[in-house]
DNA sequence: GTTAGCACTCTCACATTGGGAGCGCTAGTA
DNA sequence: TACTAGCGCTCCCAATGTGAGAGTGCTAAC
């Protein structure tokens, strides 16, 4: 991620630069004299045309034919990408947008990110998505093991508003009396995380009666799959009618496939998990850099939101590779701190 | 619906039908000489040239411009609609995919729903969306508010396995105890319904203590909310990534329309309820039928699906105008009455 | 009422063309 | 050595023209 190329000499930087913004903002493949003209170099566009032919053979930029203008390459971009200044590149409309959007206060921490993601695509004009909180270290509040006549339901409350729940066949012999046992047990896991809970659960149902011992099992598992988050966590998405937009030049078929790969929600949870850095940072992913990325000429902007120090789940947007990176990471990272705050304030 | 059209001869209506089938198939603009053969009329193509120019005349064809074939209109394809047998019209393949989808026994109607969801698309190539149960006749089963500090939660779960959450400021002057007497008295609910709950709660919190008054009118607002789905209420979609095929003609913005109407659950809600029909019926919305769907070109096959004798929901899918309404339909009653039988088997 | 036949219309696929954009290269200049 | 001017070359693309084909609508005959 970090500065690691090749030091390309300020020239060339400026000029690959040049070709990134103008062909974000145009489409058109980028010629030399465009360049020589708007990018205020003061070299002729000859010149241009030679730093054009090197930055080729690095493998900045590509050539639709030979007699088009030059598109960068995923390099391009990353390069690109990487030599933007840390801060800003918000503007004032976007900044307002931000500020209005969370005037009014949400208490469900599953409300605000779904209006984030929305907020993030509205800002954006790309899909918003984010991967919710991961239940392992929140407290539980309440666990409840309710007798529904043939089936039971398991459910499982968080202290930062989680609900999980798993409906589950009877057990065998379980009687009225068995659930209120039960529940009276479970109540003296309260405040333990999820991950905690867990694995006391697994020692309760080895120790307890027999008659409880299904049903112990049982919670422990809904605690398990609330945490490893597998087909029971739902991701996020929002304004993702953005991504069949005119402008987001995509074939038809790719755009299909974009869509598919979006509902299936394993796949992406994946792609974000591979893609999150570490710490605060902002993560970017262009196109080739990830196979699933790759396959649909995607680029993803994401960055880690934070409850106190603790990271507790990702938003972001996902976009073409053709992206206007410098509005996508100023939001994106907008977007994250002010979430990050307002997450950690929910907690206290 | 029902046979209302000005009776056409029933070598008109032939011939319409032979229209709709056959665009259907190929997507391409119909003429007499294909009809003529492949219709199997014994009539000559001049004949059938008459007909078409008057079921023309009669609004139930078009022509995109003098030497094209014809295609349905939304009226020609309705008349088509009309006119199909009751029943029938599942292939084999289709047949085994829903039995064997159903083999597995699940016991949470939502994951049922979206399975549902998710098989109807894969049977039809379009897609597949579903209004889960409204919760108004559904008895309540538990009924909690949580303490989470500085908010409270308040919770309802439902015999047919629905939890409905909602989070809140804490009532000023709610002290622990009042939580643990509130929940006392919410207990007493027990086997109401959601909407006789609602009513008991409004009694319950004039009656009841002050320190109580407000936390049982947010139980309240929360049953309220649970059951008219407003935006609480979430909608199933499967497969909407379809939608992009190639073969579904849609322009690019249309698609893009589609796309944000599908993501706007109020509107679709308001649809579906617009267009589903009392009793079993299955309904057909065909393009311009519906504001909605006509803006986008589109078809919605749906059906009420049932638990005993009472409607809880509706399933269905939404396709182009140019749509297989003969598998569609079959599809869509098919897994309907399938849903119904789990559905009524879940309730005991 | 049906049909054969024919003139007519319109589109679409295809080939052709010219213009233009943009390149690479070379030779000349600071 | 670094830059620039200039020019020839390549390739795309939009415009144009053309012919074939599909399908109609109509008329006149059966």
């Amino acid at each position: 991620m970090a500065e690691q190329q090749p030091r390309l000499g300020p020239r060339k930087g400026a000029v690959l630069r040049a070709v990134v913004e103008e062909y974000v903002r145009s489409g058109e493949p980028v010629g030399s004299e465009t360049i020589a003209e708007h990018a205020g170099l003061g070299v002729s566009s000859a010149t241009i045309r030679n730093e054009l032919a090197a930055l080729e053979e690095l493998g900045y930029l590509k050539h639709p034919h030979t007699s088009a203008g030059r598109i960068p390459t995923d390099a391009g971009y990353r390069f690109y990408v990487d030599s933007l200044p840390a801060g800003g590149g918000l503007k004032d409309a976007q900044r307002r947008a931000i500020a209005s959007h969370y005037a009014e206060a949400i208490l469900d921490l599953e409300e605000v990110l779904k209006g984030s993601v929305q907020l993030l695509s509205r800002l954006t004009r790309y899909a918003g998505l984010a991967v919710p909180p991961n239940a392992s270290e929140e407290p539980v509040v309440r666990l409840e093991v309710i007798d529904m006549g043939p089936s039971v339901m398991v459910l499982a409350v968080g202290q930062h508003g989680r609900v999980d729940k798993r409906v589950l066949d009877r057990p065998d012999g379980a009687a009225p009396s068995t659930f209120a046992r039960a529940e009276g047990r479970l109540a003296g896991l309260r405040g333990l995380t999820y991950a905690q809970a867990q694995a006391r659960l697994l020692q309760l149902a080895a120790e307890g009666p027999a008659d409880e011992h299904e049903l112990m099992l049982h919670v422990a598992e809904t605690l398990r799959t609330a945490q490893q988050g597998d087909r029971h966590a739902h991701m996020v998405f929002g304004g993702v009618a953005n991504l069949a937009d005119e402008a987001q030049a995509w074939r038809r078929e790719t755009l299909r496939r974009l869509f598919e790969t979006l509902e299936h929600e394993q796949e992406m949870l994946q792609v974000l998990s591979d893609v999150t850095a570490p710490g605060n940072a902002l993560s970017v992913t262009i196109g080739g850099e990830h196979p699933t990325t790759g396959d649909l000429d995607a680029s993803i902007v994401a960055a880690p939101f934070k409850s106190g120090e603790t990271t507790i789940g990702t938003i972001g947007v996902v976009g073409p590779t053709r992206m206007d990176y410098v509005s996508a990471m100023a939001s994106v990272r907008a977007v994250a701190k002010r979430l990050s705050e307002l997450a950690t304030e929910l907690d206290q």
